[in-house]
DNA sequence: TTCGCTTAGTTATACGTATTACTAAAGGAA
DNA sequence: TTCCTTTAGTAATACGTATAACTAAGCGAA
């Protein structure tokens, strides 16, 4: 029996790797040249080592053999996933797809793959967001948080993943590569809430939600509110959701005497929910009660309601356009930077 | 000068990893054991190798270094991406990102992500596709190909990564990974179309996209219509949008003689913009015009569309809950199968 | 002839992890 | 004492790629 230093060949040597999946090293052999040689060709445009005629040798048995770089050893070795992480509440709310368009149409041509998680907008999804970045999933990442605040989104900026929130309001410059994308949620929801007051209305509610930019959007109208001598009147249900919004509604038209003439949804999908409510009440929209929203996804539109226009693809290309610049050398260490987008009133029949 | 065999130290050795990210040999040092001990604590529930004391010892060093292991690396290692691609014409279809929930409600327990891919439509896209997928960065797939069949798809099956697709109808069973969610369209076509011509129309035209789900969705209606002594009125336009829609019902609406008084969307989102082109051209829905859909996306409840229910979230969950079996060992053996759910006619208000 | 330069590569190493094969030390049995 | 078994690990290797450092062969110039 031969002895101790016998190599022992653990498996067949490719048993890991899927059937045929060819590599660099099948390559070299097949063209008589070292692993080295065949990445230098792969990878650079010129190779002054290696003449003409041995380069294309490479190429051809690279592509007979149908080469394909094998991703996961690139992201080790060159510690970089080429993917962008995209952490929102639920990718079912339609404000989010186009956001999520705006992002790979940035992110495409500069390389990169979006990831999606959702959070639910749950504090401990949110928390697990961040666990699961950390592994090095993503390059870097376009998020909204309804829960964490710096303090423990520094971590990531600490680590080298850049982040761009999208926010609600304008955030001070910080030390870290910490960016955001906002439109003026306050003012936006302000504007709003002057264009009802300005068509005749008084009572007026407005249905949040607990959590996430709803805070803002309800400053906003509680300071025009009070302003012209109204009292805001704050109705809060959990969810971004349609059921959200029709519970809110029914809340509000059973009551007695102060029954609102004018809604307020915190966003578009609230306002929906709203909507529907008030027609299965039997009330006619806007005559019996107006009804307003905020992001104007797709469907506002076609259901005539009056809204705040968020540019949501734009808002996913800046933030694309923001993390590749990051990740060039030294990007990293430019202060963290607020980027304002324009919000719209757009006005249609549900006011 | 030392010479030759002087080991050059290239970089501070840690030039590549992100400031900071401890890795299991920064544990092993801290706790005063190899590597190799760190990994076994790490990953193995029991360690009988390892006492108490100093599994421990390791767990409490990681902890404080806060330790996460690195994606990459384990991919590489062990030939497994835990990622699911999702590859989709447009994920702004509000067809998509219920399926995207459903994968994910049963991607994320068994330890999957989900990436999104969005072809447009295109051949050129879903080939892209295909390389991407052939880089190895996702362990299984779950898609919606316009162009590509199986003679193009069969090389993902055979560099092993299983493929669910997401059909119009039933497929014969193959050899490969190949298996496919369905509901039969055809079917579900011909019944809306029943409908229709039970509520008295004659004169019914069928809007479609030029390639994908819509051919099935066509040839129900087509064989019904001609059953009932009817002729089959196609239209087409190019994509799954509400424009397309639109400017199909405007071609339709500028005919002489032979209106239609009823029209069925291939998609939900094509009636949607049916129903808008009908509405700015004064006609009410359904007095002057029927308009049927197809999907059921989330809108079609709030605008009282008539339409073929697909269970998005279910087909989104079935497909994961293949991939996942496929993915466990032996599975990729299995012959593929089509697996059929079932759609529901639902009746609204634009009928 | 000897030196130096160019050409055409190769060798060696590292990225972080998982796993197999090995081993030193201690304890108990014969 | 010697041998065996258990305990508590360690060493070595591989995954596929990228890259810095090295080198052998050939040629021209001094």
């Amino acid at each position: 029996m031969a002895t101790s230093t016998t190599r022992t060949k653990r498996g067949k040597g490719r048993d890991n790797q899927a059937p045929g999946r060819p590599t660099q090293k099948d390559i070299a052999l097949a063209a008589g040249v070292s692993q080295a040689a065949v990445s230098l060709v792969l990878n650079k445009a010129e190779t002054p080592s290696v003449p003409p005629a041995t380069r294309t040798r490479i190429l051809e048995v690279a592509q007979e053999l149908g080469y394909r770089p094998n991703h996961p050893a690139r992201m080790l070795r060159s510690a970089r996933t080429m993917t962008f992480a995209c952490v929102i509440p639920d990718i079912t709310n339609p404000f989010y797809p186009g956001l999520v368009r705006g992002l790979q149409t940035v992110a495409a041509p500069a390389g990169y793959d979006v990831l999606i998680f959702d959070t639910d907008g749950t504090r401990e999804r949110e928390a697990r967001a961040i666990d699961w970045l950390l592994q090095g999933r993503a390059d870097g990442v376009v998020a909204t948080f309804f829960h964490l605040r710096v303090p423990q989104l520094a971590v990531l900026a600490r680590k080298g993943i850049p982040l761009v929130r999208l926010e609600s309001q304008h955030k001070p410059d910080g030390p870290l590569a910490i960016d955001s994308v906002y439109i003026d949620n306050s003012e936006a929801a302000a504007e709003m809430t002057r264009l009802l007051i300005a068509r005749g209305h008084r009572r007026i509610a407005m249905i949040q939600a607990e959590f996430g930019p709803s805070n803002r959007r309800a400053q906003g109208y509680g300071a025009v509110m009070r302003e012209a001598g109204l009292s805001p009147d704050f109705i809060t249900d959990s969810a971004y959701s349609e059921e959200s919004g029709a519970r809110a509604m029914t809340r509000l038209l059973e009551r007695k005497g102060d029954r609102p003439t004018a809604v307020f949804g915190a966003s578009d999908v609230l306002a929906l929910g709203a909507m529907e409510a008030a027609r299965n009440a039997g009330l006619s929209i806007p005559d019996d009660i107006a009804i307003a929203g905020f992001d104007d996804i797709p469907v506002a539109k076609l259901l005539g309601l009056t809204t705040v226009r968020q540019p949501e693809f734009d808002l996913g290309a800046l933030a694309a356009e923001t993390l590749v610049r990051r990740l060039q050398p030294g990007g990293l260490r430019a202060p963290g930077k607020s980027h304002e987008l324009k919000f719209e009133i757009v006005k249609r029949s549900s006011v």
